[in-house]
DNA sequence: CTAATTAAAGATAAATTTATCTTTAATTAG
DNA sequence: CTAATTAAAGATAAATTTATCTTTAATTAG
């Protein structure tokens, strides 16, 4: 479904958006350590995913680090692939025709519409913060080691 | 949603599905202008289609081509995922943990899961005989150019 | 001001996917 | 049997994605 640098990016928000605050920032070390990623690479992905303050906001120095604003955490899971310019990911055609469309369908758009029509309401209408709130509770995992 | 290889993979399956028989073969070059996409990578993507004769059946030689048995036309889209070796792609967790459970469900799990048991009865269910069914209607495209 | 700390930026590298091209094997028509 | 035709197989190449490493810039504590 998404690329390996989106699915970081989701992973490492919601972690930021459970652990974090601007009082409470979180070091590259610690986030890619609980989502269980590559160090380096998602340093990378934090890059653009901080980009702009939009998503998920950083500072640098002693004390610095990731956090997200309450404001950010209201945001709906799609603005991640926004930022991360995977926004056309859920629009796709699923037999990969150039545009999917209900004028030029391809043979599986009849039954896949509403599946799609499922999956971006999903992400607009889900916010971080719900999925952080989830998080919190325990009953769910953001890495593979379940520490 | 799905690598390259595997939506030109189901393409020429639906296409091959409605225009050939055992006694009207497609050659390769009528196939990928037909679903419009590049004529050695769908060379290559075919031989792993026709690898068995279990989904796309192929013959070499004058009058040789791709073709599809009845019995071949009645099978589950999902056979062409199965055959291209993509059968893990359904299952898998939308924000990439190692494995899609409910016992370690990531945070988008609970909302995501419905969505993946229709995406997976939708694959299982559809018959590549009816989407070249409606293919053969000509209210749908199987490729970009529309002619 | 200085040293320490942290992310940003940039340069590469490794791995994978997508794509192309050439040679081989199978099959058929004549 | 021979020539023609077609896919299979194999060797590369190009493009993209994933990953790593080094240098730079910002910020803070002292
Ligand atoms: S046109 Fe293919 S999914 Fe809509
Ligand atoms: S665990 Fe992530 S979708 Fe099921």
């Amino acid at each position: 479904m998404f690329s390996k640098s989106t699915e970081y990016a989701l992973r490492a928000t919601i972690y930021i958006a459970q652990k974090s605050s601007e009082q409470n920032k979180l070091g590259i070390n610690a986030i890619a350590a609980a989502i269980d990623s590559p160090l380096s690479f998602t340093a990378k992905i934090m890059q653009l995913l901080s980009r702009g303050n939009r998503v998920v906001s950083s500072v640098r120095g002693p004390n610095g680090g990731f956090f997200m604003t309450e404001k950010a955490m209201k945001l709906p899971v799609r603005s991640v692939l926004d930022q991360m310019g995977e926004d056309e990911v859920l629009e796709k055609c699923i037999l990969g025709l150039n545009k999917c469309s209900e004028s030029k369908p391809c043979p599986m758009h009849a039954e896949y519409r509403q599946i799609k029509l499922d999956m971006i309401r999903l992400f607009e209408t889900k916010t971080i913060e719900q999925l952080a709130a989830d998080l919190k509770e325990g009953e769910v995992y953001i890495g593979n080691k379940n520490k």
